[in-house]
DNA sequence: GCAATCCTAAACAAAT
DNA sequence: CATTTGTTTAGGATTG
């Protein structure tokens, strides 16, 4: 689905350009692209290299970059690999639906995202930003009939900003809602996500977060590329606009400190990794996201298709005339 | 100037 | 043994 990503973005000539992506979200989109919603760390590498050629001929601390964002992102979840595919070294990473909408967030507020405020969509409204506060205020407007205070904006728990990234800020905001952090299926970010979930209509209250993230993807994705990033843009909109590779926030994972902190690092991971990938209720999920995902795929092989022929199209008059 | 966020580099261990 | 993968720490750059 992101293939035409890849294509567009060389046409746009910026196979050279960082990608305004953090870390975090290239492997989120790279994850979400795959079929089963897993990938090892090898095909992530392959799909960051496949949709941003940058990183072809960029020194290879990206890759070590690429690992430290797995290792310390809590958003990201190893999963045991079945001994009967035999995928080489290492596990195959996954989304944790729990962070799942944090990523999606993050990707949402990038600058090249349709949602994202330096970005606007590739169709409709001129570069302008309303759509971000359109989100915004959705944001808004979900904590206000969740919360305590509506009256200001802020930002939900964990969706803050990308930032995913490390660890080092420890205690910095330990109250903010990691309390969402384990388990409470109904954390305000899942509004946030029932607010795209309502922009297409799904009626299915607990998984409506499969079907945007697939259009978002290869939307943030794709009008990237189109767009031709200024790159610089890291932060421009605010902490974290745009990436989320941060550490503190609550999905960070060694910065999320619980009673099990005490345990070795090491052994928390493999305890981490120990349980089951999946319950049934996640390969539920999972399920129908991949149906979801192939619903995405086709929509935008469908767009796709249409755009380079139409754009074949266009070509071929241009050079008529 | 400080804090926060993100990126990069590097060291090291474990697995293959 | 070499390479890859995963973890951790440290420091720099940028922004608010």
């Amino acid at each position: 689905m992101l293939g035409d990503a890849h294509s567009a973005y060389d046409l746009a000539a910026g196979a050279n350009r960082k990608p305004p992506y953090s870390f975090s979200c290239l492997i989120f989109m790279a994850i979400e692209d795959a079929p089963n919603k897993r990938l090892p760390v090898k095909d992530i590498y392959g799909w960051i290299l496949e949709h941003f050629p940058y990183f072809a001929s960029a020194p290879t601390g990206w890759k070590n970059s690429v690992r430290h964002n797995l290792s310390l992102n809590k958003c990201f979840k190893k999963v045991d690999k079945d001994r009967s595919q035999s995928i080489g070294k290492g596990s195959l990473w996954s989304i944790d639906p729990e962070y799942r909408h944090n990523l999606i967030q993050a990707l949402k507020k990038t600058p090249y995202h349709p949602y994202s405020p330096g970005l606007a969509p590739p169709s409709t409204s001129p570069p302008t930003l309303p759509q971000t506060f359109h989100h915004r205020s959705s944001l808004g407007d979900y904590l206000s009939r969740g919360q305590d205070s509506p009256s200001r904006y802020s930002p939900p728990p964990c969706s803050e900003d990308l930032q995913d990234d490390h660890t080092y800020s420890t205690a910095k905001s330990p109250s903010r809602l990691c309390s969402s952090q384990v388990g409470t299926p109904s954390s305000p970010l899942d509004d946030d996500d029932d607010i795209i979930a309502v922009e297409i209509q799904s009626d299915v209250k607990p998984e409506p977060r499969e079907i945007p993230l697939d259009s978002h993807i290869t939307t943030a994705a794709t009008t990237y590329i189109s767009q031709q990033p200024l790159r610089g843009q890291r932060r421009s909109s605010g902490a974290g606009a745009g990436t989320l590779a941060g550490s503190s926030l609550p999905w960070t994972k060694n910065r999320a400190r619980g009673i099990s902190d005490t345990l070795p690092l090491k052994k928390r991971r493999a305890a981490a990794v120990e349980k089951p990938p999946e319950s049934d209720d996640e390969e539920m999920k999972e399920a129908a996201g991949s149906l979801l995902h192939l619903a995405g795929v086709r929509a935008c092989l469908n767009n796709i298709t249409n755009r380079t022929a139409k754009g074949q199209k266009e070509q071929k008059e241009a050079l008529r005339n």
